[in-house]
RNA sequence: GCUCCGGUGGUGUAGCCCGGUUAAGCAUGACGGCCUUUCGAGCCGUUGAUCGCGGGUUCAAAUCCCGCCCGGAGCACCA
């Protein structure tokens, strides 16, 4: 190769393996980026919210910068978190592989934000309006702002204190933060920042009844971005339009805006489910919890056997697209199945049972089957049958399509399969390559064995008792059948629940 | 309705910003073969997008311009 070439074609391998990773990040310099993933504490993760918190991550430690938690709990009536969850975020969290550098709640910030607001005030980029809310957008849609609009700093401040004081109840009272009233976007003018919310009515789970001046998404978002040193936001594409509102807080400000960058939805082809839709759903009784297999949530997902490292490739591959993205659930399972296939150990398992006598065994015989056939210093587990007990259990199936004919229970031998009962022929490996190759649980050796299924529904059948050397949580593969993770091994039976074929 | 953002094979994604040796790459799926005492994994191959539609600019457009269609998001005192 001539030393163009050589070059031409190490440009291009770099350009491929860039495809692999995420792209560059716009105006980032190694040491210098911090991402953060904010979630509302009112639910548990799913798989769209990890999007934000995989890429958010991944970009902080691409640029050995920093990656902050905040929880977002500033909504204590319509959008309540809740305490579990604050917890059960982090796990989720965790589980991805997830480090973060500093933890904040925004609920533990109100006197931050207060601060920020007397600032707004005096500098008069935000005011206080009495305008109920369709006054206001009824004035709004029109271009034309609430009189308070253009009042002096000292008015503005003297309704904050009457907001603070309790002097206003809820509804009675709103800080608005002045944006450009022609704004083509009718969302985007004067937007709400702070509104009260009556503590006697609504405590909030961690600061109980402190505060009543709560601050809205876009003011605590905005205040913390800045403060926090933020440079990078990685967000769904429904927050476009709050960069554009924050913008103006920044511009009076006199603030710097972070690069924003607003991604798609991203949804599985099954089980779509909005977080409202999961609660509701829960507290019905159709789904048993937020680990239910039919759920997307990553507690869910974990529970079926999914690796963290699936999730986290699956979204590093679909990049910062801003279209929304439905991806195929196969593809997630693909992913997955190439990480748990070398872990999984193999046993024989039968779900629709069908016990047969072997007629002609050579005695008793005891086979050896590897634990793992790419990895044979795993070890074997061993299977016996004996002329004191000739019978196994094999697939409903697999008797029936082979009846009258010959095939090969998998390291034992090769049978004719007759009415109710297996010949033995030989055990001839060159002959058994033509022959189907079924597995096959002897029936001394079979401990009870449930499935829960990703559809919700329960399977039930046999397994060979050597899974006993399993332990929970680890994923397995019934051989011909299917892969499973262990949630109870006992002499009384195996649970598992399906991850997928 | 208004304001944004998108539209590449079954699915996801690269390329578009700086228009031409890539008339479209990668992954996954589907199909077939090899290997294997699994219908898994691995290896090999096949399939499959005229780049939403119509026009324009140009010697040349997935890449630039215009119109249209379709999808999504936002239009909360939610996040």
């Amino acid at each position: 190769m001539s030393p163009d070439a050589l070059k031409a074609y190490e440009v291009k391998e770099e350009k491929r393996k860039e495809q692999l990773g995420l792209p560059p990040l716009p105006d980032a310099t190694t040491g210098s980026v911090v991402t953060r993933f904010a979630p509302n504490p009112n639910s548990v993760l799913h798989l769209g919210s990890a999007r934000a918190a995989v890429l958010s991550y991944e970009y902080a430690k691409m640029y050995s910068g920093k990656f902050i938690l905040r929880f977002e709990d500033t909504d204590p009536r319509l959008k309540r978190s809740d305490v579990k969850f604050y917890e059960m975020i982090k796990e989720d969290l965790r589980w991805l592989g997830i480090h973060w550098d500093e933890e904040y709640l925004q609920s533990e910030r109100l006197e931050i934000y207060y601060e920020y607001a007397r600032k707004a005030l005096e500098a008069g980029i935000a005011y206080i309006t009495e305008c109920d809310r369709e006054t206001f957008r009824k004035r709004v849609l029109e271009g034309v702002a609430c009189p308070e609009r253009s009042e002096p700093p000292e008015k503005q401040l003297g309704r904050w204190e009457s907001m603070l004081s309790g002097k206003y109840k809820e509804g009675e009272a709103v800080l608005r933060v002045k944006t450009d009233l022609s704004h083509p976007n009718p969302a985007v003018r004067d937007w709400p920042a702070f509104r009260i919310i009556d503590p006697e009515k609504h405590a909030h789970p961690i600061v109980g009844k402190r505060y009543r001046v709560w601050p809205l998404y876009n003011w605590a978002a905005a205040i913390d971005d800045h403060l926090l040193g933020i440079t990078h936001i990685l967000r769904g594409q429904e927050h476009f339009v709050n960069m554009i509102r924050q913008k103006y807080l920044y511009d009076g400000f006199g603030w710097r805006y972070p690069v924003a960058i607003h991604y798609g939805r991203l949804l599985l082809m099954e089980g779509a489910l909005s977080k409202s839709e999961i609660e509701k759903g829960i507290k019905e009784g159709r789904f048993t919890g937020y680990d239910d297999p039919r759920l997307m949530t990553l507690t869910a997902l974990r529970r079926r056997g999914i690796r963290p490292e699936a999730i986290t490739s699956l979204i590093i591959s679909m990049g910062i697209n801003t279209n929304d993205a439905v991806v195929d659930t196969k593809n997630l399972l693909a992913i997955n199945r190439k990480l748990i296939d070398p872990i999984s150990n193999r046993y024989f398992a039968v779900f629709r049972p069908r016990m047969v006598r072997l007629e002609g065994i050579p005695g008793d015989m005891s086979v050896s089957l590897p634990r793992h056939p790419s990895f044979k210093e795993r070890g074997t587990r061993k299977l016996e049958v004996s002329s004191k007990n000739p019978f196994v259990y094999i697939e409903e199936d697999d008797f029936g399509k082979n009846i009258g004919r010959e095939a090969r229970l998998i390291g034992l031998g090769n049978f004719i399969f007759a009415d109710g009962i297996l010949m033995f022929t030989d055990n001839d490996l060159t002959r058994a390559k033509g022959l189907p190759h079924i597995h096959w649980v002897p029936e001394g050796q079979a401990i009870k064995a449930s499935i829960l299924m990703d559809d919700g529904s329960t399977k039930d059948g046999i397994c060979e008792a050597n899974i006993l050397e399993e332990r929970p949580d680890s994923v397995v593969q019934f051989e011909r059948l299917f892969f499973a993770r262990l949630e109870r091994v006992s002499e009384e039976g195996v649970f598992a629940v399906y991850t997928s074929d």
